[in-house]
DNA sequence: ATTTTCATTGAATCTGTATTCAATATAAAC
DNA sequence: GTTTATATTGAATACAGATTCAATGAAAAT
């Protein structure tokens, strides 16, 4: 193995063992002493393949922001509003076992967009167009008159802050079951 | 006015202060000199009122789980559940303007039951029981046909998760306007 | 086989912030 | 009016935790 190759390897290592931390501690109280720990590697050695504990923040949050590709306007305009966003969250819910990471990745992006979070992330985290899109896909939802009428935007902002406190509250207590994603689809309706 | 009266006025600024600064920044970025600034007073004054950050911040949770009993089973007991959670997602909200500190008190109650906080105000928030008495609401909702089937536990928990994700976004940004208390309950019908 | 690069360590340093403290001002208590 | 308690300040200190660094080891490159 190319000493390249191995570089990328540990700094994904890295990266999914941030992460994880970030996401059922806190960024504020996991400290690079716990990451490097968990990896498990020095805490010196970590330096090596990141300059900053916030650095760690920011490629997660690009990563996040990059893999965003799947909640795209394109898929979403050829299927009814209410299916399209039941799938997504379907597939979210199911992500969290079978794929923890990319749960842990979309409740990062949403964690990321707090006040007092550093600013770089929190940016990047924020330019993600989520929010728009989905009033876009609201307003559509409204005018084949599946969704119930108000403002699309105020609508999708408060639908993500349902998801994302719904999401929290699943990465940290593990064995809480996954919603019914019509249930909480229902409440455009 | 008398020292004793005097060094309780004190404190409140100091502790309406800190609410609004935990909130609006987070309680990890807010400096300990961002709320001595802001009320304002020497930061070494604000030590001779309060041992520490942490001290703060639990006096506030204390406060705020003090202040839980106009949420109590009693009074819920005697109208239909849904009218009884509509009534009071509308006064939180009527509070968001009227009475901000009143507002903010519950919002900082759950920020402070998240992982990564204090331990101390940690447990405090969460030994409140609104979850429960939430469930207990809904399970009743439930055999009066009025809400849907489902664990009423694990529909309180999430009930709450968006009520939380909702009031964080209303308390970040200022001009967001405050939705219908009904849509949101639609969620349990 | 030798060289060279870089992965690795852990102790030393640096930094930002919470907290303490000695000195002073103020105004309540008597 | 004097005394006394305590409110107040800002500079000094303590501390936790991030970051650096000099030394060492290992294995890739040649």
């Amino acid at each position: 193995m190319t000493r390249k190759e191995q570089k990328e390897e540990r700094r994904k290592q890295i990266l999914m063992t941030a992460l994880d931390l970030f996401v059922s501690k806190g960024y504020y109280d996991t400290k690079i002493t716990d990451i490097a720990a968990a990896v498990p590697m020095s805490t010196g050695l970590l330096f090596h393949y990141f300059e900053s504990k916030e650095e760690l923040l920011v490629e997660l949050v690009k990563m996040g922001a990059a893999g965003t590709g799947s909640f795209d306007p394109e898929s979403a305009g050829k299927i009814p509003a209410d299916i399209f966003l039941t799938g997504f969250l379907k597939q979210m819910f199911s992500y969290a076992k079978e794929q923890p990471w990319v749960f842990n990745m979309f409740v990062l992006m949403g964690q990321a967009r707090r006040n007092g979070m550093p600013e770089e992330a929190r940016n990047i985290a924020l330019s993600v167009g989520s929010i728009d899109m989905t009033a876009t896909l609201i307003a559509k939802g409204q005018k084949e008159k599946i969704f119930r009428e108000g403002d699309a935007r105020v609508m999708s902002v408060f639908f993500w802050a349902a998801v994302q406190g719904i999401m929290e509250e699943m990465a940290m207590n593990k064995d809480m079951p996954s919603p019914d994603p019509e249930w909480i689809v229902s409440m455009l309706k």
